[in-house]
DNA sequence: TTGAAAATTGCAACCGATTGTGTTATTTAT
DNA sequence: ATAAATAACACAATCGGTTGCAATTTTCAA
């Protein structure tokens, strides 16, 4: 079982006794070379098996063919939506992935980013670690002008491209429906503010409340890492209040399962006594009883934008890339975790 | 913003008056380096901000330092698990992954198996889709000696390494869990018995009855695609059933979680009625009411091992590769949806 | 038939790192 | 002090493909 050599473009050249260059070309399509050469070149490398070997040609060329990807983590449903849509639009165009996660950690965000340069990846996609506060660790990429995307969590930066949802008017329609449920104590909870994801969602709510007359209480906004434990945390603090609020719009659905979750322990009856509103969609949502009321949103098609912008940017030197920002589609999806009978 | 240059060894060289030889010796601590030449030419390059090029470096030794995942679907807590499993292990030993899915589809399988071995990486580790019945598709890693790891959904090959968990006793543990809980008419919803991790566990099923005297009825036997919808439809199969079975053993959660939110739609008490054990400990088993049985077994753990296993044997020339199997540690967790009052 | 434009194809350098072999400098032994 | 052994480093070929420019062949009008 010795390893059988692998055929090169010298070995097809050698074959049909004309130059390696000819075959480089041929095989590229190059115009200057004739159809019947190209025909030849073409058959007889299917035959022998050739397959191009990736490196040298990114070491003549410089380009690797490879976008690097770092998300938070891999396993939400959202997120492992998104990887396949991009996964589906680079693979169409040819193009591999590097995956890696930065398990929310600003730290590990910058050390695969080092990691993803140093692998020359052509473009790099990312969504920001919730504790990302600046773009230093992407620097590398912007002066080297490796175009740099971010998506869903993203911040703004001169010389990479956006690509989110309209977090405010997302909030915001969460927030409303709660009201229009009769809600007028409602509770939010976030992330730090750090990520604009947050920021945006925590103005939408707030320009909600003061759309209908609600006074904005700063007590109302619960900061917490959005996690599913920190959820029944929050259900302990919400509890306490006195009076009881009537309605939460928590700014992710796990962190509203677990909220939801030690509510129910507690005997707190949803949407009756305290009304719930998530955000993402995510499966586990129609899993819960009673069934969450949440934000949706596609992420396999912010995939796959957010790779077409990126293939065309690398394809298109003289791109024009004035594209700052890319808004996409997003609903509120109504359940029955905030549909109050004898409301409104 | 002109790209500058790369820094590479023979200006590293250029800089310090000696040879690109003796350079590239000494970045890799090679012993006929003088201590004082290696640091010189550390330092420097560590000032000029030199990297490796890794095509240089791959083409000329025909190595990679990269890993190729294949697995069926990303979006599931097990599988983001094992992944960031792999990533700790190889990211430590410097190897970078490419990660495709299947999505459970042996074509899209093959065909990444093919976009991995253009990519000439290193090693592979695969989860095989539901439908894969054989292994030609490897056959190029096979036939290069390119060493396969298959993991968790694995088949026989002789020139490759299986890690799993012990799928028949597991499946045998849940199922007698059933049985001393008081179910005698114990149905089991699976996959086709191609994979034999679905296999192993129609097998531990079978063994688990038998030993309780329980007779093994085909019609007892639920052949889906274990998908959440899959177990909704298998719901109403059960249901129709005279007399009605009293435990189902479901060979994953989210078609376990299906199956019971269609019960439940339809006023069946769990686990009073029937009682549920599902595979593979999903964060979602801890949200249904009532909390989900389940086997669990570490993702995480899995992912490490056969990452490391595969870096043994990229790294070790003289690997003996009697290894065969590897089995890992699986638990049967035993929450509401089994636990019957007044049982035993 | 001839000369020039057009169409094809080849030469040779280059991308950056690695390594077998040879060369020079330094020790050690005698 | 001199031969022999060892340490430290350099030469040059190689991995496979790409590309500017030159060379050759074909085409076609005059």
């Amino acid at each position: 079982m010795a390893n059988e050599r692998e055929v090169t473009i010298y070995d097809i050249a050698r074959e049909l006794n004309i130059s390696a260059t000819t075959v480089s070309r041929g095989l590229q399509d190059h115009p200057t070379i004739s159809k019947k050469t190209k025909k030849k070149i073409l058959e007889l490398a299917d035959q022998m098996g050739y397959r191009s070997n990736h490196f040298a040609r990114s070491l003549r060329n410089q380009k690797t063919n490879t976008f690097g990807i770092i998300v938070p983590r891999l396993n939400s449903h959202f997120m492992s939506s998104v990887i396949a849509g991009i996964e589906n639009a680079a693979n169409e165009q040819g193009f591999s992935l590097l995956i890696a996660q930065s398990s929310e950690s600003s730290v590990k965000e910058a050390s695969s980013a080092r990691t993803m340069f140093d692998s020359r990846v052509d473009g790099l996609l990312v969504s920001l670690a919730v504790d990302t506060t600046e773009l230093t660790h992407f620097d590398n990429f912007f002066k080297k002008n490796i175009p740099v995307i971010f998506f869903d969590r993203v911040q703004q930066h001169e010389s990479s491209v956006n690509i989110l949802i309209d977090n405010r008017q997302a909030a915001y329609n969460a927030t409303r429906h709660l009201i229009e449920q009769g809600c007028r104590k409602i509770i939010h909870i976030t992330a730090p503010a750090v990520q604009n994801v947050y920021k945006d969602r925590l103005k939408g709510y707030k320009e909600a409340l003061s759309d209908h007359k609600i006074k904005f209480r700063e007590d109302y906004v619960l900061i917490t890492n959005l996690s599913q434990e920190a959820g029944a945390t929050a259900a302990q603090t919400i509890l306490q209040m006195k009076p009881m609020p009537d309605g939460i719009f928590v700014a992710n659905d796990s962190c509203a399962i677990g909220c939801m979750l030690a509510m129910k322990e507690q005997g707190i009856r949803i949407p009756e006594d305290i009304a719930f509103v998530g955000f993402n969609n995510d499966p586990v949502t129609q899993v819960i009883a009673p069934n969450l009321t949440t934000i949706n949103y596609s992420g396999y098609e912010m995939g796959q934008v957010a790779a077409r912008h990126l293939i065309n940017h690398v394809r298109d030197v003289s791109f024009i890339s004035s594209t700052n920002t890319i808004i996409l589609r997003s609903e509120l999806i109504i359940r029955a975790s905030s549909l109050r009978k004898g409301s409104k």
